[in-house]
DNA sequence: GGAATTGGAGAACGTTCGTTTCCAAATATG
DNA sequence: CATATTTGGAAACGAACGTTCTCCAATTCC
């Protein structure tokens, strides 16, 4: 697999993420049902026949700007819990990193999996088995990060990480909802400031 | 006003509450535009031509069944916080009615406010007018259920009432998120275990 | 009893949806 | 240059949507 050589054809003439990066945004604001192909077409700037060249259908879509999503964020999110100096300040990073996203425009926009959660999950296999992986993987690095918090001598080993860690989960995908109709920042930030207390 | 009298012309041969409440069903656990007419039709048992003569729109049947739905979770909730001896049991009360709503059938169902705040807020100014009176009611009553507890001294005076609140707030609203890919009931309760141990 | 009003049932409405089709443009291969 | 293959663009498709209309039965008011 050369990767300079072009398959045979007329070449696309758009970037596949970054026509998912506008689809993110008509999503995550819209939701799936009310996001219409018509919108999708304009702020994706295609037409129907590009983008069903593209993509199979709406959920293939979707789908892809999910895995998109979920790319972008967990890179960002990486990057800033490796910033932590120890456990403590890491899960305090990754608190924060939510209730960021949970207030003015991108809270109003609101987050893809707790859409995807909401609208798919109940009656979409595909869909339910994207939003489990991804809580999961938010529990689990809670867990982790809570865990090396303990072992460092940064949060008090007489709690339960992983009860924890559930804990924080659910707080973060609460914050998501309450930024939809829009809970001011210093709100946001007190919540996270009252979970941190459970590490002392 | 005689509630006696029936105004003139044929009565109506269905209760509207038994019929918002099959709406309910359909709304939670489909959402707002994935739930079509015919659905609804369906589950309420009636046709078209009464459905219409009963509500405007599909958005009035929506708000109706939104405005029940609440109703009649208040009530239920209202009756178990009163069954508690004091503060802290109180908002464990609450605690736990939001924990045993978030899993199992109930929980992939879905709360309706959540699912309002996600698909519909941003874009409908009575739909997030009722979001955001729903959620400043729940803080609204954790925090005066804190108070309360610090009162009595069932809660430590130590902690931010306001703050606290909030935090419960989110957790309650997070686990619904969670609840409709289905963790368990044990991973439920050892969240709201955890999260009420801030009470200490 | 007759007029007026409402509910129930189902057909029919126009609109919008997601999707497909068609043709010209662009590029690879031989 | 010829051919195969893919994209871009616009029009067009059938299906499903929310809603309205029509007709008749049921009920109340006068």
């Amino acid at each position: 697999m050369d990767a300079t050589t072009r398959p045979p054809g007329r070449p696309r003439q758009f970037e596949i993420d970054d026509a998912l990066d506008k689809a993110i945004v008509v999503f995550s604001e819209r939701g799936y049902y009310a996001a219409s192909i018509s919108e999708l077409k304009e702020a994706m700037g295609l037409t129907a026949g590009s983008l069903y060249k593209a993509f199979k259908d709406k959920k293939a879509i979707f789908l892809a700007a999910f895995d998109r999503y979920k790319q972008v964020r967990n890179a960002l999110l990486n990057q800033e819990i490796g910033a932590g100096c120890d456990g403590r300040d890491k899960v305090f990073r990754m608190l924060r990193f939510y209730a960021e996203a949970s207030h003015g425009e991108s809270g109003r926009r609101g987050c893809l999996v707790v859409g995807t959660a909401i609208e798919l999950a109940v009656y979409d296999a595909e869909a339910a088995e994207r939003v489990g992986r991804s809580m999961a993987r938010s529990e689990a690095l809670f867990d982790r990060l809570i865990r090396e918090g303990q072992a460092d001598g940064s949060i008090t080993k007489t709690i339960d990480a992983g009860a924890t860690a559930r804990l924080m989960l659910s707080v973060t995908q609460g914050l998501r909802v309450l930024g939809k109709t829009g809970p001011d920042r210093d709100r946001a930030f007190a919540v996270i400031d009252t979970a941190i207390k459970l590490l002392d």
